[in-house]
DNA sequence: GTTAAGAGGCTACAAACGTAAACTTAGAAT
DNA sequence: ATTCTAAGTTTACGTTTGTAGCCTCTTAAC
């Protein structure tokens, strides 16, 4: 997974940037507490990936004295759009479509998410190609 | 990455699988040269990488006799939407939508996959929530 | 000023990955 | 039958990831 710097984070810092992400702030304890609760995991390992998060400058630290701040340097929705391009950009393109069709229909969204793919999608319609070329091998053969 | 079967696909085996995928079989001469036209590995990557997923379940090998034949076991559909699930599952509930706009955005679709994905979508405004909710911290908090 | 407790940093270690060399075996050519 | 060569198998090795222990400061309390 990449993020909004186009960093690789793995899955186990994702967890520590998701509740960076939702407190918006928080010190080492609170996450160190928040990933205990949310997946068992030890002080140390918490404390690991934060570190880890800060060298690949996903995360800083704020306040001069000790009980640091941390505070995320990439965006969360940036860091999804990110994530989603690199999952899609090692997949078929042909497939794309029916790929966004099934992750439509196993999540949840609101009324307003909806509304807000009608619109986009209507306004892609007007350019959209009658066909995607696959592009998984060389000599562009279609899938 | 997790494929039809929920195994780990990782992003090489993920490539060699798309080869797989769009050929519908392959021996793995085959398979060996058109990794090295497409990523410049070697033969002998592309043959670990041939064992490792025979390992994982997700190709067969067919034929009796020795230029052995190749064939996907897991489909390249499913295993496209399981590794999608997979990774709206490690994020925010909440930010599924934009994410998935973001996605259509920047990806290139048919007017077929338009008018499903439209229908999709007409279906379910149905049944849609008005909010979705932050599944990121214990507590159940809103980002 | 001394000390204790918690925050932060360094070290560790097995499993998974990316990448590939080396070795072995079974058909193909002579 | 012998040998060559391509196909298949084993071994390898540095890096990344998941998970965590232990050491060292710093700040707060006495």
């Amino acid at each position: 997974m990449k993020d909004a710097k186009n960093v690789t984070i793995t899955d186990s810092e994702w967890m520590v940037m998701r509740a960076i992400w939702t407190m918006g702030h928080a010190t080492s304890r609170e996450l160190i507490d928040a990933m205990n609760e949310l997946e068992g995991w030890s002080a140390s390992t918490t404390k690991t990936l934060l570190h880890r998060l800060i060298q690949k400058q996903a995360v800083s630290q704020h306040g001069g004295s000790r009980p640091f701040t941390y505070k995320p340097v990439v965006g969360e929705k940036e860091s999804m759009a990110a994530a989603a391009d690199d999952l899609f950009d090692h997949m078929c393109a042909m497939r794309a479509g029916s790929t966004i069709a099934g992750v439509i229909q196993s999540r949840e969204l609101s009324r307003a998410d909806i509304a807000n793919l009608q619109a986009i999608l209507a306004e892609k319609a007007k350019t959209a190609p009658e066909e995607v070329q696959c592009n998984c091998l060389p000599g562009d053969q279609t899938c």
